[in-house]
DNA sequence: GTCTATAAAGTGATAGAC
DNA sequence: GTCTATCACTTTATAGAC
């Protein structure tokens, strides 16, 4: 067996077993047992859990890169030649769908927030978080650009701030459904963050077949 | 030397241990260490760690809801007999005070996320983790309610969900800045989340002196 | 390369002297 | 009540046979 092939087979193992039982339960024991390998075939893979578990959160890290990827190319696919949709309801149906997501498998995301609270206490983890995070704005960036596009708008705050706006919500989404269960409640709060981002984006004005139905919009100011 | 005095000095060393070294680097030893006391004593004053931890979260819990309590006392006492201040200053002000908080002593935080993540693995302490939650909401619709007495506003959606709402924001905050720590950037955010949430209010039509200068608001939807 | 066996250190909990 | 000493077990990591 060749040794990336094991490094996978372990990451994939370990992701499964911290999902199961937490990073604290993800021993070398109770990884290559999820594996089925032996131990010393670990630390030949690894020279240590500590980088192994480096592995695994630059593995989760590009696993969430491309699943926000592959979640917004349907929202940038969406622009039809006539009305838009609104740009509230783009943001909200994103939102929800993470909901849905968060829903279907917590043990994902909590596993992701613990592997965020580890590498914060493991001086030697700082890059790979630091990594997470970019993604993770990444992402948000181009999600946002996408539903402006989408929904012919455009953001009135730097990019940067509206990115960093929704990771926040999506952090808070989270945690607070972990915390209470709540698929409804989430999906109301979701529907709260939604309006609020959408108010930090203005339509653009395109070729309006009908100029008269523009609603009246007073620009942002330029401090904001 | 009397049990509850006991109790309470291995708690308080357990505390500090946790936001020091995180709750896997509270171990029994590490703990009683802290409190200049031999390993045994832990186990006459509690019959586990695990006993231990719930008295944790019990004491960070009600710590939580004494620290709540105290920070919107000023907020309440706010209301002039004139010219109330803006629900989004005032909205705002709350969250950038905890910000403040949160980079004055974010060991302390980091320490309440890893309580609670290590209280939805652990079933023992899923009561816990419930009182914790639920002093959070209290606390939010407390503030929620002083803010808007405070701003001569009343909510427009039910205060449940505007709480609840809080708490995502507070929550998403705490885990964005722990993950970057850019304060600029989280006031930014605060001010954002201020703006939205202050959105889902409106002014209460008191006696006013000018009614003229009134500004003119369209009720919220019923639905909403 | 892959295994068994084991080292070396740490863990929660307890027995028993005082 | 409070301590030392220790049990029984788990942890990461490695040595050495094959």
């Amino acid at each position: 067996m060749a040794v990336a092939e094991r490094r996978r087979a372990l990451v994939d193992a370990a992701v499964r077993v911290i999902a199961r039982d937490g990073v604290s339960g993800a021993t070398t024991r109770a990884v290559v047992a999820e594996a089925g390998m032996s131990l010393a075939s670990l630390h030949y893979a690894f020279p240590s859990r500590e980088h192994l578990l480096e592995a695994v959160i630059a593995e989760v890290t590009e696993q969430e890169r491309r699943s926000a990827e592959a979640g917004l190319l349907p929202v940038a696919a969406a622009p039809a030649d006539e009305e838009p949709p609104a740009l509230e309801d783009v943001v909200r149906d994103g939102l929800e769908r993470y909901v849905d997501l968060l829903a279907a498998d917590p043990a994902r995301e909590q596993a992701l927030l613990e592997l965020v609270l580890y590498a914060l206490r493991t001086p030697g983890q700082r890059a790979a978080l630091v990594a997470q995070y970019d993604v993770y704005l990444a992402a948000a960036r181009a999600s946002l650009t996408a539903a402006a596009l989408s929904a012919r708008s455009r953001w009135t705050v730097p990019l940067d701030d509206a990115a960093r706006a929704l990771v926040m919500v999506t952090d808070g989404i989270t945690t607070t459904w972990l915390a209470d269960r709540d698929t409804a409640a989430a999906r109301r709060t979701a529907g709260f963050a939604a309006r609020a981002l959408a108010a930090l984006a203005e339509p653009v004005p395109g070729p309006a077949r009908e100029p008269g139905r523009e609603p009246a919009r007073e620009p942002a100011p330029p401090g904001s």
